[in-house]
DNA sequence: AAATATTTATACCATGTGGTATATTTTAAA
DNA sequence: TTTAAAATATACCACATGGTATAAATATTT
């Protein structure tokens, strides 16, 4: 049985979570919140302890989305050659993506937490190293698969990859404009084509 | 005859300005300010209208850190290419360097600004822009002088150095690790010496 | 349906916020 | 050295902040 707290609780974290993706932990106030959520603030610290817990699960629910995305999209294809390319291909729509849910999290907690608030900032590093690691294990698999180059480092490459790519979101978004985006995903193909794919 | 006002407010900025780097408008209060300086919010007042005004000529205070120390280390060479490569060659030491003044000033405020305060966001579009052109023309030069492949789009390489320098400059910052940032260097001079450079 | 436990709303707290009017001090001019 | 002007400090403003004790309302169990 699912009680109604659990139910709220989610329903505040989804309200929420693009709030704090936006604007900011110390910018996002519990009158943003209690405004968006047309909760009060008795309702929201019955759920959750204080303002920083409640902004780490909003930041991991943001998150969540993202690499659900990837996840669905990567289903499209079974090789790990193609799920890498499908990777790329997925931050073409990154731009209107991440507006939706208020930016990339990664970029604007990573920015924001920084110095800042601790907490959230080792949860944006462990989220970075899990996904270069998980990037990693595809290009291993890839490897044993014989499609991908074995003499390249995984978990390099894949450093490189999620860098390249983190710089045109930035990019884009600072900017207003996907074509960094783009531009970018083409040049990481190109690389992948020519490091990566067994000749 | 330098007035008094002209050097506290000078002091201000210089003071101040590391503080909104790493803060954040938003997160930055006028606590922080009259601590830092040691002046009251008296002083401050009669010096800015506000603080915004502060804070964005703090911003330009911060990135006119980086371009005058980057169009330093450009002097070291005259021919337009390797003044190219000497912008590369800075970036080897820019999370040492960032760190003096609170972090990338454009990676902070570009991230921070956003969504928040539209005449700081836009500060930092104007400066991407300014900083992309200035890279333009310094290919420009270099095709002029015949040092540099008259078929490559030099805007357009301008955009895809910046970006990923950006990236590598944002991942070094949220994962406290330079390498990120040497990677980045590496590959974007293979990138020059690959496409850029007349064979 | 009554009693109990859980969840949410209300009203409040101390403290901090950006900003300002005015008094005081410091600087420059006469 | 006196006087006018500019710069800084003080004391305050109204309002917003995160958080909480408690009352009211809603679910859940008996």
């Amino acid at each position: 049985m699912i009680s109604k707290s659990e139910k709220t609780t989610k329903y505040i974290i989804k309200t929420v979570a693009p709030i704090f993706n936006r604007k900011g932990y110390a910018a996002t106030t519990m009158s943003d919140l209690t405004a968006a959520t047309g909760l009060t603030k008795g309702a929201i610290y019955g759920n959750f302890k204080n303002k920083e817990e409640l902004a780490i699960k909003s930041f991991n629910f943001s998150v969540n989305q993202v690499l659900k995305s990837i996840s669905t999209h990567q289903n499209k294809n079974k090789s790990p050659l193609q799920k890498l390319y499908l990777i790329t291909d997925f931050y073409k729509n990154y731009y209107d993506f991440s507006k939706k849910i208020g930016g990339c999290p990664i970029l604007n907690t990573g920015v924001n937490s920084k110095n800042k608030n601790n907490k959230l900032h080792h949860e944006v590093m462990l989220i970075i190293d899990k996904t270069q690691l998980n990037i990693a294990k595809l290009i291993n698999h890839g490897k044993e698969l014989g499609y991908i180059n074995k003499n390249i480092n995984s978990i390099n490459f894949s450093r490189r990859l999620y860098s390249h790519i983190q710089g045109a979101v930035f990019m884009s978004y600072a900017m207003n404009d996907k074509n960094y985006l783009y531009v970018a995903v083409e040049e990481m193909n190109h690389i992948i084509k020519n490091e990566l794919e067994k000749a």
